[in-house]
RNA sequence: GCGCCCGUAGCUCAAUGGAUAGAGCAUCAGUCUUCGGAACUGAGGGUUGCAGGUUCGAGUCCUGCCGGGCGUGCCA
């Protein structure tokens, strides 16, 4: 069987098909088997998952099923696991089906079935590991969408690089993403960042203007300051104050959006959209929530504010939608975060209809989820298409200290700082490698010291390593086209089919559970993998009776250099072809 | 006080309710006459913070403690 020669497959559609789904549906066959043949009793057929076993001896694939099924079979799990691999319909795929103590059944893939899918993985290209989806979904991902006031922190580069690595995912998961930036741009912070500005272009036109007390005090607010200060001249000393501070401040929040993009940009992390707050209001966004909100008894007025009875639909606590003008005298500044936020959801469920929208946030954010979630429900829209992704902290470390990051004081390491020193691919690898809701330790120490060992090289050698050896066959003459996968049978070949397989499941977990840090682990092992083959099997061999085991192997290679860099590009690493 | 997250090997971290809890770093011991040694093989290292509970089965779910982080604003 050689799919490229246009010989009849086994298994329709197998190569965008989980395995694990595809055993699934044996094993319901075997059930139904079993029961027509009266050798099991009748019961709903029951969810059936088939798994990966953790040891070798156990197969490929298992199922724990007969464990579960005990109790309605009435009968002995490993009896249960016995007759349903009695009972199991043949397979190309499969070579044995066994069972083991208390009561698995266990898969056992066909070796040769295992070699020609080097042809299905080389046939799909650089779409390997895209799964076929039943039901694709529009699926909005908004990350980032730090406040643009002030270059990023590392926090900012965990979301980015959750965000992006999860949009990808998610297309290869065979939906449709949009990738949005949500712009602060709203709201006192812009008068905030105006007025430092404001204040550090009148001194660098030589006016005499006191900064700020509670005023952004990095070294950015005084290049920009500079910046605008030559780009306008003296104009806005001579305009009225208010307006000076207000385009002065839009002005620089541009700048810095600008650098925001770039710095984002550097690791590979780029947007559909960037979707500004302040149209939520000015577009009537706000407005027609809080009209409908109104509708259903859910706003009210307490202390000259608008409220948002959120107790009413189970929250601890009711909050603010607009301040009351006794607090804040500027009108543009009273809705509060939570009213641009249930304007948002509104916007992009019910405007835009996306069938989901998936946040990435801080978990300094926490305590607003369920809010959010609860205007959607009060909006009438359905709140499980909204989910809200928390990533814990990051905190840096620098000679066995904590980093403060601040940016009121300024004190900071950078992103863009942090990008120079560690590189982007090590920067994006080492983001994503730590479960999102765990506390990130990142030791900038570290993190350049190791640079030689870290695990993203790791993975980039193995490509590269590929990468040379396709151009020394090319050298030699040895041509992978008119190669036979059947040849390849040595226990490291095995293993690393085995392993490129994985990625298509890899991709349908993090999917799921939206969790992107299975990738790096996937990619570690599947470097690891390849690497092991390589000290064990002689690829390109100057020996002419092996000229047919090389044109074997060289397309086992080829196909591994494929699957390792649709792991790198699905993570926004670079798959170098030397390094 | 209350809410959310975390606690797994010396360190950094994995483990869709499944079988004897796994990797990397570090440590120790090995491997190389040809494709890139940024490599490979092996070893030691654990009462999964503690105590109960749920069930055929718990690192995972529930309850209570202990420890750490983050929230708990008419800040964003």
């Amino acid at each position: 069987m050689n799919f490229s020669r246009g010989h009849p497959r086994i298994i329709t559609g197998m190569e965008k098909m989980l395995i694990k789904n595809h055993l699934a549906e044996l094993v319901k066959r075997a059930i139904t088997n079993a029961q027509t043949a009266g050798a099991l009793p009748a019961f709903a057929l029951p969810a059936v998952f088939v798994e990966r076993p953790q040891k070798k001896e156990w197969g490929d694939f298992s199922t724990s099923l007969a464990l579960k099924l005990a109790k309605d079979a009435k009968r002995a799990p490993l009896q249960i696991a016995q007759t349903l691999a009695a009972h199991m319909p043949p397979d190309a795929a499969v070579a044995q089906v066994t069972t083991s103590a208390p009561g698995f059944v266990n898969f056992i893939l066909s070796e040769a079935w295992l070699a020609q899918q080097v042809e299905t993985i080389l046939a799909a290209g650089e779409r390997f590991g895209d799964l076929e989806n039943p039901a694709p979904q529009n699926i909005q991902v908004e990350y980032v969408s730090v406040n643009p006031t002030g270059p990023m922190h590392v926090g900012s580069g965990r979301n980015g690089a959750l965000g992006d690595t999860l949009a990808n995912i998610l297309v290869a998961a065979g939906h449709r993403v949009q990738r949005e930036f949500y712009i602060n741009d709203n709201g006192s912070q812009v008068r905030h960042l105006g007025e430092s500005v404001f204040a550090r272009y009148a001194q660098a036109l030589g006016a005499d203007e006191k900064f700020p007390a509670d005023g952004y005090q990095g070294a950015y607010v005084t290049d920009i300051g500079k910046r605008l200060a030559a780009q306008y001249g003296d104009q806005y000393l001579r305009a009225p104050r208010a307006q000076a501070i207000r385009d002065l401040g839009g002005s620089a929040m541009e700048i810095i959006r600008a650098q925001i993009e770039q710095t984002l940009a550097r690791m590979g992390i780029r947007f559909d959209q960037w979707f500004s707050e302040r149209s939520l209001h000015d577009g009537g966004a706000f407005a027609q929530v809080l009209a409908i909100l109104k509708r259903k008894g859910l706003v009210f007025e307490k202390d000259d504010a608008v409220w948002f009875a959120a107790q009413a639909l189970g929250e601890e606590k009711d909050a603010v939608l607009i301040r009351s003008p006794k607090v804040i005298t500027n009108p543009d500044e009273r809705p509060t975060y939570l009213a641009s936020d249930v304007a948002y959801v509104w916007n992009k469920l019910a405007v835009r209809k996306f069938d989901r929208a998936i946040y990435v946030w801080g978990a300094d954010h926490h305590g607003d989820v369920p809010r959010v979630l609860a205007a959607a429900r009060a909006l009438g829209l359905d709140p499980t298409r909204a989910t809200i992704l928390l990533y814990q902290f990051v905190t840096l470390k620098r000679g066995g200290e904590l980093v403060k990051m601040s940016k009121r004081t300024g004190e900071f390491v950078t992103l863009d700082e942090l990008i120079g020193e560690v590189g982007p691919d090590a920067v994006r690898f080492m983001l994503i490698a730590q479960s999102a809701n765990t506390t990130m330790d990142f030791d900038l120490d570290l993190a350049v010291k190791q640079s030689d060992e870290n695990p993203v090289y790791y993975v980039q050698y193995a490509h590269a390593r590929i990468a040379s050896i396709l151009k020394k066959a090319a050298e030699t003459g040895a041509r992978a086209a008119a190669g036979d996968v059947a040849l390849l049978t040595h226990p490291a070949e095995l293993e690393l089919i085995r392993a490129m397989l994985r990625l298509p499941e890899m991709i349908d977990l993090a999917a799921t559970k939206l969790e992107p840090h299975h990738l790096p682990h996937y990619a570690i092992e599947l470097a690891g993998i390849f690497h092991a083959f390589y000290k064990q099997c002689r690829v390109v061999s100057s020996d002419p009776a092996d000229a047919e085991l090389t044109r074997a192997r060289l397309k086992l290679v080829a196909a591994a250099k494929q699957t390792l860099a649709r792991t790198l590009r699905l993570m926004g690493v670079a798959a170098p072809e030397s390094m």
